[in-house]
DNA sequence: CGTGTAGTTGATGCTCCTCAATTTTTGTGG
DNA sequence: CCACAAAAATTGAGGAGCATCAACTACACG
């Protein structure tokens, strides 16, 4: 959830190592003991966790350039599965705390991204209580056309099952947004495969998404004003 | 936000001051520049925001122990309000990132916090997922009831309106679930008032509030084994 | 004693869930 | 390339949960 990447391994100097995995295979489990933390290469990846009743509840997404398996505690607190073939860079979790423990710069790091995390899931929890089911796919199509488009088409690396998963919705709700969707030519299919989309009206996206948030709340992972921000700290001395 | 509280200041050798404020008092509002970051002294206060179409939502409700204003960026993201006679301590933000950027322990402190928040922010976002209105309320008055009650009575600062806010409801079904548990004996008005509240059956409401999540994300707040990690890993060497 | 605010209750409708059937897509072996 | 089976997605009908609109009650305060 929090946000180490490659930038961060560096700075921390730690060794990196390159790990594979196939679709549905597993990275780690809920309750596995917390040795790595991971930043995406390549593909895609879901963070989820079972609840009573066979229920799944899907926390995050993760493309490229995400982080992972940075939490707090010695066990991981849930599951992360490849969606795709997928290519993650992996450190040892231990080496980069200790890391953190003598390392000023690499410290507040860590907890402007941890900060950045909490505002982010924050926006989530806003989310999911304010917005409609067409709402909240609109603001989805549009966030991953910003992340995985490529050629203004957007190649979904997950099915509508983990979609429905993602917003707490019943797969035949996503389903029927996604008709509607198509049937009022917001969206277009690709070969008529249902999981290569083209967005045709993004404006109505944006109304539909914007209508009960006036935030994006990926954008606030995606711009870093906060490593500035803490930087600038540096200088003020301490007075009220 | 993020949870820094007297420890915290004491920890970073700020000085800080007491502000007083009366119900429906601002403590500051969305936009304005962030310079203090404080702690929760006496009584209640709720940081929320408010959405396109006079809706409001609530992000969080605050009491006494609680941290607020800790926010990364240069303005406070939301707006926090007294609910009623408050008393906070206030430090100069700028000084306590001043004193995190020099001092590894208090940055520590601060990412664990952070971190900290993220997972309960996590948390939350699930439990709006999955729970239904009975669910969430029923694990409302377990969580107020540990924060807030004297010999067994929860005095709420808030009324029904905040709490719908808080969950994504309206007043009318915040309304009809406290009049369902008064009806099925799990709670009662004290002295007949509604807002002073004691629980009568609360293995039914534990029932009703882990029926959809298996974790109370309060809990995580409150019990702080993150630094402890942290201070662990200062021992650890760097190798993977 | 009227006025304002907070809370409750009832009737009705919309959104999304549930169950069931069908179609489309993907994967496998000939 | 086709045939077939399995998985994924779609569609429809009916129902549960919560929203919405509206009326009403209880209490606080001048």
């Amino acid at each position: 959830m929090i946000n180490i990447d490659r930038t961060i391994l560096e700075a921390a100097n730690l060794a990196a190592i390159e790990l594979s995995y196939g679709p549905g295979e597993t990275v780690y489990e809920r309750g596995a003991p917390a040795r790595l933390v991971c930043a995406v290469d390549q593909g895609a990846l879901y963070r989820f966790r079972l609840m009573p009743g066979d229920k799944r509840s899907i926390l995050q997404f993760l493309f490229p350039g995400d982080g992972f398996g940075s939490e707090i505690g010695r066990h991981h607190r849930n599951t992360v599965q490849a969606l795709t073939h997928i290519k993650v860079l992996a450190a040892s979790r231990d080496a980069l705390l200790a890391a953190a423990a003598s390392d000023v710069r690499l410290s507040n790091l860590l907890f402007s991204l941890a900060a950045s995390a909490a505002i982010a899931a924050d926006e989530k929890a806003d989310m999911m209580r304010v917005k409609n089911a067409a709402e909240k796919i609109a603001q989805f199509l549009l966030e991953l056309e910003d992340r995985l488009s490529i050629r203004g088409v957007i190649d979904l690396p997950m099915g509508r099952l983990q979609i429905a998963d993602y917003f707490g919705l019943r797969i035949e709700t996503v389903s029927r947004t996604f008709s509607a969707f198509h049937r009022e030519k917001i969206i277009q299919y690709r070969n008529r495969v249902q999981r290569r989309i083209v967005i045709r009206n993004r404006q109505r996206l944006q109304e539909l998404a914007s209508d009960a948030s006036d935030l994006d709340y990926w954008s606030i992972l995606k711009n870093r004003e906060t490593e500035n921000t803490l930087i600038a700290a540096r200088a003020l001395t301490m007075s009220l």
